[in-house]
DNA sequence: GTCTATACCTAGATAGAC
DNA sequence: GTCTATCTAGGTATAGAC
């Protein structure tokens, strides 16, 4: 290599792999992985099917990418609630209200990381992600009982229930092109979630 | 299934139809349905890869009868148990006992029908069988509402909780090949049920 | 560096012999 | 009715021209 990089050279060839990335996240969510080919990502970004190539090794290789960078930053987002401010309960309502949120204002997206058909790749980077879920939830309701605010339970089972029952309870809207009781669902939803960590609702209570 | 077999039945348990779909059904829950190729099954059936289109018009329909037939199963099993005698709750929580305890012990077969990757036709069966179990659920979850035994909640939302909940608990150690824990696992999971549909067991109320 | 064209692989499905 | 051999389609990845 006689010639370094220069910084612009790094900048444009980092903004084509970064259009390419928001591109094929944008495919994903519209038709699921299944029928996000490479051709269908290239077209979509302009680019032919060869030079995704360019980017990256393998197709895999991108969805991994896509995968990753949307999940990351649903984790960041929970995780800043269930560490924020307010009680163990409180927390862990209103954690689940923003991911549920979230997800019904981005379905596709949301559909795909959460359900959608994919690759082995891609399953494997789900799991993974599930699992630092679990984690955060797990740390919150750990918290609860060393507080005395949630009963005794198994932290993680109940992690792992709320995961999968968010999950759930969401697919389902997620399916469905819209829908009108967005707001009574988050609040069932919550509900649930506080009976689940054995958090009874306070004020709602006949 | 106190009846005698019928000779026609014992034939059509016999046939080469039924012997395909019960080794289809060893395979996907050995190897998962990504790897349950036609030339796989057909050579665990000891019959020739295009013998198979004898029998099925697709892959996809073998497919979706291997899904059928285990899922149905697990369906009355659970109907049952839930339609049974006892109160909702300990009908409930009977309920998600008898079906983890199935799952574990058939843990190849649970993860192919619980969360195993497949192809779109195997997807779209789960989708429906995963209605069934939110409409069984949420018949007793109902039922407790109207008896005052529940409190006041969405009991399709929370119907729909406890199924991805009882899922999602299950998959880790599904994929685990060994668990020690088995019966506090259970023990936890039917607790997180009855909390879930808000049925404490005399627990600490704040 | 990107495009065009193509090689290649996998897996489902089919045809014709026995 | 079943097997062998083959066809085909869809999609990933590569080669070589520009």
């Amino acid at each position: 290599m006689a010639y370094r990089k220069t910084p612009a050279e790094i900048r444009r060839l980092e903004s084509a792999r970064e259009h390419l990335v928001a591109r094929a996240t944008e495919v994903v969510a519209e038709v699921g992985w299944s029928q996000a080919s490479v051709t269908a990502v290239a077209d979509a970004a302009g680019i032919a099917a060869g030079s995704v190539y360019q980017h990256f090794a393998s197709k895999a290789a991108l969805a991994v990418e896509v995968f990753r960078r949307a999940a990351e930053h649903e984790v960041d987002v929970l995780g800043s609630v269930l560490h924020g401010p307010g009680s163990p309960a409180e927390r862990l309502a209103a954690g689940v209200g923003v991911f549920a949120r979230r997800a019904l204002e981005n379905r596709g997206l949301a559909y795909a990381l959460l359900a959608a058909p994919a690759e082995p790749a891609v399953g494997a980077e789900r799991l993974a992600f599930r699992r630092i879920y679990r984690t955060l939830f797990a740390e919150v309701i750990e918290e609860g009982m060393a507080q005395g605010a949630l009963p005794p339970q198994n932290g993680e089972v109940t992690a792992a229930a709320l995961t999968g029952a968010v999950g759930e309870v969401l697919v389902a809207p997620l399916g469905a092109p819209e829908e009108d009781g967005t707001d009574e669902l988050l609040a069932e939803l919550t509900a649930m979630a506080l009976r689940c960590a054995g958090a009874a609702p306070s004020s709602t209570r006949p």
